[in-house]
DNA sequence: TTGATAATGATAATTATTATCAATAAGGAC
DNA sequence: GTCCTTATTGATAATAATTATCATTATCAA
């Protein structure tokens, strides 16, 4: 992810915790830091290892709580890979897919677009089920991995 | 899903075990029943629950022990809502997509067709990826659940 | 029917997450 | 900048889910 990329997420972060009425403490900044800057997808527990390099890290439970606050305001999402879903990455603009690389883990977001408006349509006929949502995933291996 | 459907799924299965030289236990049998007359993902407590009404039910130890083995033998698979990843579905042959109603749970396999081919090949070039994997689902209501 | 041993059930151990509560610090009022 | 209210924190206890242990049981080949 670009510099000025993360510069961004961050500071409209912080913007909506303080819409929100959320407090902006050295915990949260520091968790939002390690979720912004990070080229793959973390666990609570990898976040939480990763904080403990900082001088002051924060407590295991302020790692949890801040996820759930970042949850609810819907800045982050769960990741679902093979290896489990307790991933989280920012939320995007829009709606997007998700490619990963089965080796290093790194992320991609590509823009959703219509492509499969249509098979989704063809499948409301042929099931008689209204479908409201989907999650199109792809996984593989990154030009740097692929050698 | 039809009578004959799992009982299908039963006896492939049942063979499988065979095959492996797994031996052909009743706490085995009843897990697998179990999962093959659902028309919901079962998460391994969900399993273990049903099994209780069983005259006799299998230790919990032995419904994750189970699970795994199936698992190692590529006969279920976990299916990611959003509620989480640790519902358990049998794998079908070829390449399917997955159809969830969001309300009653009940789960509805598609055939995979090659509708995203082109786009996969799009975004190869595009990111320098190798795409070998995807993961399409589909989440709404159900025809019962739509009224 | 027998015997070797894979599998089971009960439960202890481990791991991940959530709840509790006294101490601390953010941020609005002045 | 200082004070004050109270949201937030950190330490840790509690809970929940999963895995490991081991003596007993039951499968299935001979």
């Amino acid at each position: 992810m670009q510099t000025t990329e993360i510069t961004q997420i961050l500071s409209s972060w912080e913007n909506a915790l303080h819409q929100h009425g959320y407090r902006v403490t050295r915990p949260r900044l520091q968790v939002m830091e390690i979720i912004a800057t990070s080229t793959t997808a973390l666990t609570p527990q990898e976040i939480y290892q990763l904080s403990l390099d900082l001088e002051v890290p924060p407590g295991i439970a302020s790692v949890y709580r801040t996820l759930e606050m970042l949850d609810e305001l819907g800045l982050i999402q769960q990741i679902h890979q093979p290896g489990g879903c307790h991933s989280i990455w920012p939320v995007a603009e829009g709606h997007v897919h998700h490619l990963i690389c089965r080796d290093c883990g790194q992320m991609r977001v590509i823009e959703g677009t219509d492509e499969i408006a249509g098979y989704i349509s063809r499948i409301e006929k042929q099931t008689g089920y209204q479908v409201d949502e989907h999650w199109l995933q792809f996984f593989g291996l990154c030009s740097g991995c692929v050698n």
